[in-house]
DNA sequence: CATACGGTCTGTAGTCACTACAGGAGCAAG
DNA sequence: CTTGCTCCTGTAGTGACTACAGACCGTATG
């Protein structure tokens, strides 16, 4: 059991986090209070960086903050059973579909426009005359 | 030319665009400082209602209001070109873009893991499982 | 042993694009 | 004239960070 004793920046760096960020989670209580040396700095432990790297891993996925409190069965809308997990999974898997459409969308309209465009000097543009419609 | 003259909830109403919304656009300079009434009240016009709209829809669009400056001529990063509009956009759409490819990979990973779930009351869940490693 | 340099601490401010609210003034209808 | 709505300004809150100021700490080097 290699138990590490990690100080901010070395957490940071080891998971690739921002190191403001971790005292950030933190301060929102994603992360529970670290141990601290005589002055008061911060070590982190093996449990301190899997925390961290659940929450990183949520995050990539899209999870909001509070979602994750949820995920990891804090506060309020602390989520105890699979099936309430699997529950908050689908709203924000729906959520993810509907910005894929959206962005879809998005994405026909700037790249139909943006093909109209000459591309020369002048100043009047397909883009912007799609803008004013 | 049927010249109306709006008061801001009219022009929010017409547009879609939430009231405050308008204040603040005017405040960051997407939007002129619109004629007054004696007693200080906003009064737009048509041209003030095209400017709201052009802002809109290159929000729905996905622009940000440094490029929508841009777009309009304004500030630093005017652009003067149809060349210079058309390659804003360019970038714009690349964003969008990696945006989708992000997203349909999320898609991926929580609908594969969703389906793992039991869905029962026990605690132990897919979804935490795979956030965990 | 002194000093320089980097890391850490706290609290706070800035970012983006809004959104909401407090507290006051104006205006039209009943 | 009063009620109720809109409007005004300025400011604070949102989410998820990111950055900075100013003080303290710890280690490597001369």
């Amino acid at each position: 059991m290699n138990e590490r004793s990690l100080r901010r920046a070395d957490l940071a760096q080891i998971t690739g986090c921002n190191l403001e960020t971790i005292r950030y989670y933190e301060s929102v209580n994603l992360l529970p209070a670290p141990a601290r040396t005589a002055a008061g700095h911060r070590v982190y432990s093996n449990q301190d960086e899997r925390r961290l790297r659940f929450v990183m891993r949520a995050r990539e996925l899209g999870f909001s903050l509070e979602d994750i409190r949820g995920l990891l069965g804090l506060g309020d809308g602390a989520l105890h059973s699979c099936a309430e997990v699997r529950q908050r999974t689908e709203i924000h898997l729906a959520d993810v579909r509907t910005k894929i459409a959206d962005l879809q969308r998005i994405e026909a309209v700037l790249s139909r426009t943006a093909a109209l465009c000459t591309g020369d000097d002048r100043p009047d543009c397909a883009v912007l005359d799609s803008l004013r419609q």
